[in-house]
RNA sequence: GGAGGGGUAGCGAAGUGGCUAAACGCGGCAGACUGUAAAUCUGCUCCCUCUGGGUUCGGCGGUUCGAAUCCGUCCCCCUCCA
């Protein structure tokens, strides 16, 4: 296909740069070639790409994780392509599987407009949102009959529906797999084929629906999508996927402050992974700052913090970043307290025990747990240890409460 | 419809009448150390009016001095047969 393609040196050498910057942080393309040719096509004949991003409506919340994939599409379209942004509002209404044997609770079509809105609201921090074609995939899945719908199952054996790694796992460690999960690839596979996109970009664990997109185009009659697909960015423990069940994110709204100091507790070795799948800091800088961790010439902690800088900064501005940083050094590098701590007005007993004091202040879930919190000398009035769980404390105005390094509440009457 | 297997703390997984608030791993939290909320090491991780008390092992009801462990029943999941 490529050779019927005949493209000028300067043509070439621009699929070229597209490419390179396509191609970064990619794990698979399938085909392999097809990107390649697809661009050619496409400076060929002066038509930008259509590039397919589906998302469910359910978690409005983006974290970082998502962001790997938008920020392909950001570099899709700096390059001049087609972003169709599809809301999966019909499966999402309807409750999608997620691997988890519990359906999830459908979705009223309030909320999912709602959900809608907080995603374009946060994509908009990385996309040109006015560039993005938004479709909304019950416009043309609620108009499916019954006998469409077995028309698309048709194309599809149960052999095949079984090869999806989800679906496998969950057959062979016998969980419940219901008969309507097996129609959510069909119908994100369909979605390609109502979009007759050119691309559909999605993370490792999308594979099977990408290809069902390919494969349902081909039994339409039409050109099949690439898939592109990128890696899953694991979260804060460096082990599982970045998800907010798993409460492992940094959200991209999240205040800087936050946003700072989740970054620098991601493990060391995951710092190049994040530089390179979140932030769009050349490559050639980030081979350097490998070699430099490598060598030794670079300490892993200023590292760190620049990688956590630069989040901040692209989802805030840089003197926030700043001063994120500022906080973070004074609050753990040198032990001193943040700048504004949460204040919480005191009208209990004063004086007051040291455990209740914490539980009332919700420092602590349990009054055991201020206990262990005390016996485990975590607990701090006015930088002093409270080390008896039965101190009694008298309340004042500004006076201080800690909990480990992370928890804090000022005292006011 | 029939036969069999299974449901244990946030998750995974032991335990199959008292020694079990329930091993172990993961996750979470704290302390030490440090180079950061990395790594490593140590401790903790159901609740409370806490040298004691209360409530847990799918739900309910039994047996027993005593049950996560035995019985009945209901719900849910899986496998095979139809």
């Amino acid at each position: 296909m490529a050779d019927r393609i005949n493209l000028t040196p300067a043509q070439e050498k621009e699929v070229a740069r597209q490419y390179e910057i396509l191609k970064r942080g990619v794990v698979e393309i399938v085909p392999e070639n097809g990107l390649w040719e697809k661009l050619a096509r496409s400076i060929a004949t002066d038509t930008p790409l259509k590039v397919k991003l589906g998302v469910d409506p359910t978690a409005p919340d983006i974290h970082l994780g998502h962001t790997v994939v938008i920020q392909k599409l950001r570099q899709f379209q700096d390059l001049g392509h087609i972003v169709q942004f599809l809301i999966g509002d019909f499966t999402g209404r309807i409750g999608d599987p997620t691997g988890r044997s519990e359906t999830r609770k459908p979705l009223t079509e309030e909320q999912v407009k709602q959900n809608a809105e907080t995603y374009v609201r946060q994509y908009s921090k990385i996309l040109d949102i006015s560039k993005v074609e938004l479709h909304y995939n019950s416009k043309w899945l609620s108009k499916l009959n019954f006998s469409d719908v077995l028309h698309l199952a048709s194309k599809m054996t149960v052999a095949r529906m079984l090869e999806r790694d989800d679906f496998e796992k969950r057959y062979r460690s016998n969980q419940s797999i219901s008969l309507h999960e097996f129609f959510y690839p069909l119908m994100q596979g369909y979605d390609s084929v109502a979009l007759k996109c050119d691309i559909e970009l999605g993370g490792t664990d999308q594979k099977f629906n990408l290809l069902m997109g390919r494969h349902l185009q081909r039994e339409y009659g039409l050109e099949e999508q690439v898939a592109i697909m990128l890696p899953l960015l694991e979260g804060l423990d460096g082990v599982q996927k970045m998800s907010k069940s798993l409460g492992n994110y940094i959200g991209i709204d999240e205040d800087p402050v936050e946003m700072y100091g989740k970054t620098m507790s991601i493990p060391d070795e995951l710092m190049i992974k994040y530089f390179e799948l979140v932030t769009q800091v050349p490559l050639k800088e980030l081979r350097e700052l490998e070699e430099g961790l490598k060598s030794g010439s670079l300490h892993p902690r200023d590292v760190k913090m620049k990688l956590a800088r630069t989040i901040v900064e692209m989802y805030h501005d840089a003197e926030q970043a700043q001063h994120a940083e500022e906080e973070f050094k004074r609050v753990f590098q040198q032990r001193s307290l943040p700048e504004d701590l949460p204040q919480k007005k005191w009208s209990g007993p004063n004086p007051v025990n040291v455990v209740d004091l914490l539980h009332a202040l919700e420092l602590v879930a349990s009054k055991g747990e201020g206990r262990r919190m005390i016996e485990q000398k975590a607990v701090r009035i006015d930088g002093e240890r409270v080390e008896d769980i039965q101190a009694q404390i008298a309340v004042k105005d500004g006076m201080v409460v800690q909990v480990g390094k992370r928890k804090f509440a000022r005292l006011t009457f």
